[in-house]
DNA sequence: TTGAAAGCGCTAACAT
DNA sequence: ATGTTAGCGCTTTCAA
C-alpha cells in the first residue's frame, strides 16, 4: 500500500460507487450496521477494506454536532496523583469511545483558561479541571456553551459544576486532629505553593482550625511553603529543622513533600519517628513501601478519574444538574508518627 | 449570558449577518485579520463578541483538512518518566497552537494499535508513541495515511520512522561496565517486565552483553523482572536478597526499581551502599534526592517531549524522510555504588 | 478590499 | 432495506 497524498483519501462516495450502492447505505454499515442486509454490509465492508477507508472525523461531527472527546486540564502531568486521576480518566472515556484531549496550566489561571478556550473551539463536548482557584468567569464561559464540567479532587455542593473529590480542609483538620491526639503540641507544616492553589490553601486552613479549636496556634514560621517537589520539600524541612525549638510534628501538603521531608530528616541524622513525626497526603505507591513507611491521607485518585468521566458523559441525562461526589480519604496511619518524646 | 442550547450557536452567518457583510469577510478577520479594512474588521470583531461566537473546530477542519491535532499514546501516564515527556510534548504543541489527543496502552500492543485507530479517525496531525515494541504493519498503516509518527525513548536509524531517545542495548551496557569497572563480579538486575517491552529487554540484553564482554556472565536466577511498582521491586529485590551467594551489584531497569531495592534493602536491615551496590535509569527527580542518592542514568525526559513535537511539526518540510535524533543518558554517580567488599 | 457560491465528507430525514 | 437529497459551518476560489 502506498503513501496516498491526503487529498486522495477515499471518501464514502467512493466507497458507495465501489460497492455498488449508495453513501446512505455506507453511512448505515458504519453507525448501524443492523440495519443493513448481510449481503450488501459485506460488500460495503469489503470496499471499504480495500479502499482503506476510514471516516473523516471533522465531516461527521459537523454533520452529528458530536465529537466524542473530552477536555482536560491539571496543573502538570508530572505530579503522580493527577496522573493517575488522568490514567483513570482517559481509559474510562475510551471504553464509552470518547477520547481525551489534554493540556496543563502549570498552576497558572490563565494559562488555564487560554487552554480551556483552545479546548472549547476544538469541540470538546466536556471538561476536566483540577481545584477551584480559577475565574469563576470561567464556570459562566462553559455555562454559555452548555458544556458539562467537573472539577477533581475537591467535593462542594456550592459549586456551579460538578465536583468529585474531598474537603481539604476538612480533610486536613483531621490530619492534625490526629498529631493532636498522639500528643504533638508543636506542630509544623511544609504547605504546597497557595497561591492559585486552593487545595494546598485549605489544607493549611485545616490544619490552622484544628489547632485553635484545640487551644493551639501554629506559628507562622513554623508553615514554610514548597513547589511539590523533593528538592523544594528537603529544603523546607531542612528551615523546619533549625527552628528552636524544633517542632515534634510536620504535616506535609502532599506525599511528594512527606517523603522529601523524611529523606531530609534522615540524612541530617535524625530518626523518623523518633525525633519528629510526619505525614503526607495523597498515599502515592511510595508512602506504603518507604522507610519507614508513611503515615498519610489516602485518596481514590483512580475513583476520582472514573467518577469525572461518568459526571461527564451523564451530565445531561441528569438534567444538567450539578454533583457532588465525596469519596471520603481514609486516614492510613503507618510509622512516621508517634507522640513526642 | 444565559445557557444557549447547542443548536443555537452563533454561527459566521450570523455574525456576518450582524456586521452587515459576508461570511467571506468573517472568515478572513478570523483568519487573515490584515486583509481586512479596519473598521470592517472592528465591526465584525464586535459582532463577534456580542454573540459569543466561536468558531466551530469541526467544520474549519472540514473546509481546511487540518485538526490542528497530534495524538500520544504512552504505555501509562503514571510512570515519571513518561509524564514528563507528556507535559514537554504537550508543552511544545500548545506553541504551537497544536493540541494532544492522549491514551495509553497499558503495555499492551493490540490496545496500542485500537488508540491509534481512534486518533486516526479522529484526524490527528501526526502521533507519537513510546518504543518499539509493536506489529511493524503499524508503521504500514501510518505511512498508507501519510502520517508523520514519532517514537520516544529509542533511537535508531533503522526505524521507518522518527525516533528521539537512545539505544537502550548500549547505555545499560555502559551501567553494566561501570559496575565491573568498580569490581563487581556477582551482577544482578531488577528488569522491568520484558514481554512486549523493548526497552526493558534491551537493558536486559545490554546487561549481560557487557558482562559477556568481561568473560563474566549473569545467573538467570540472578535476573528478576517486576512491573514498574515499589511493591513489585521490593519483591524482586527480597528474591534476589535470599540467593546465596548474594549478588553485590543489583542494577535496576529503572529508578522505581532502584528505589524500591534499596528501601528493601535498608528493610532488611542492610546498608546501601556498604553491603550491595544498586543503579537506576531515568534519573527521576527522587534519584537525585534519595537517602542515599541514586547513581542512575539520566535520560533527559523533557528534551524528548519536545524534540517529538519538533519532529512531527516539521515532518513534511523535511521531505517525509524519519530522522534518529539522539540524546545521550548520562550515567550519574552518585552514592548507591561503590566496590564489593 | 469585499462578496457570491461552490464545495469539504458525512448524517439524517424522507421517500421509495 | 435502500436511495435521494439537503444540509452541518466553515474556507476558498473567483469576480467584482
Amino acid at each position: 500500500m502506498k503513501p496516498v497524498s491526503k487529498d486522495a483519501m477515499a471518501t464514502i462516495a467512493d466507497v458507495a460507487r465501489r460497492a455498488g450502492t449508495s453513501k446512505a447505505t455506507v453511512s448505515r454499515v458504519l453507525n448501524r450496521p443492523d440495519t443493513v442486509k448481510p449481503e450488501l454490509r459485506e460488500a460495503v465492508e469489503r470496499a471499504m477494506r480495500e479502499l482503506a477507508y476510514v471516516p473523516l472525523g471533522a465531516a461527521r461531527s459537523l454533520a452529528t454536532k458530536r465529537t466524542r472527546t473530552i477536555g482536560a486540564i491539571v496543573p502538570t502531568v508530572d505530579n503522580a496523583i493527577f496522573a493517575r486521576f488522568l490514567d483513570a480518566l482517559q481509559s474510562e472515556l475510551s471504553e464509552h469511545g470518547m477520547l481525551l484531549l489534554l493540556a496543563s496550566s502549570w498552576y497558572e489561571p490563565e494559562r488555564e483558561l487560554a487552554e480551556v478556550r483552545a479546548l472549547v473551539e476544538r469541540g470538546v463536548e466536556g471538561i476536566a479541571l483540577i481545584g477551584t482557584s480559577r475565574d469563576p468567569g470561567m464556570y459562566e464561559l462553559l455555562r454559555a456553551r452548555d458544556l458539562p464540567c467537573v472539577l477533581g479532587m475537591v467535593c462542594d455542593e456550592a459549586l456551579p459544576v460538578n465536583s468529585v473529590g474531598w474537603n481539604n480542609r476538612l480533610e486536613m483538620r483531621k490530619v492534625a486532629n490526629f498529631m493532636i491526639d498522639l500528643n504533638h503540641r508543636h506542630l509544623a507544616m511544609i504547605a504546597g505553593i497557595t497561591k492559585d492553589n486552593d487545595r494546598a490553601r485549605d489544607r493549611v486552613i485545616g490544619a490552622q482550625e484544628a489547632a485553635r479549636d484545640r487551644g493551639l496556634t501554629i506559628d507562622p514560621r513554623d508553615i514554610v511553603e514548597a513547589r511539590y517537589s523533593i528538592e523544594a520539600g528537603r529544603a523546607g524541612m531542612a528551615q523546619l529543622l533549625r527552628r528552636r525549638p524544633r517542632p515534634t510534628a510536620v504535616m506535609c501538603g502532599n506525599d511528594v513533600l512527606a517523603v522529601a521531608a523524611v529523606l531530609e530528616a534522615l540524612s541530617q541524622g535524625l530518626q523518623i519517628p523518633r525525633d519528629i513525626s510526619i505525614t503526607g497526603f495523597d498515599d502515592l505507591e511510595l508512602a506504603a513501601n518507604f522507610f519507614p513507611p508513611l503515615t498519610t491521607m489516602h485518596v481514590h485518585a483512580d475513583e476520582i478519574g472514573r467518577n469525572a468521566a461518568r459526571l461527564l458523559l451523564t451530565h445531561r441525562e441528569r438534567g444538567g444538574r450539578p454533583e457532588a461526589v465525596y469519596l471520603r480519604p481514609d486516614l492510613i496511619v503507618r510509622d512516621t508518627t508517634v507522640p513526642p518524646r
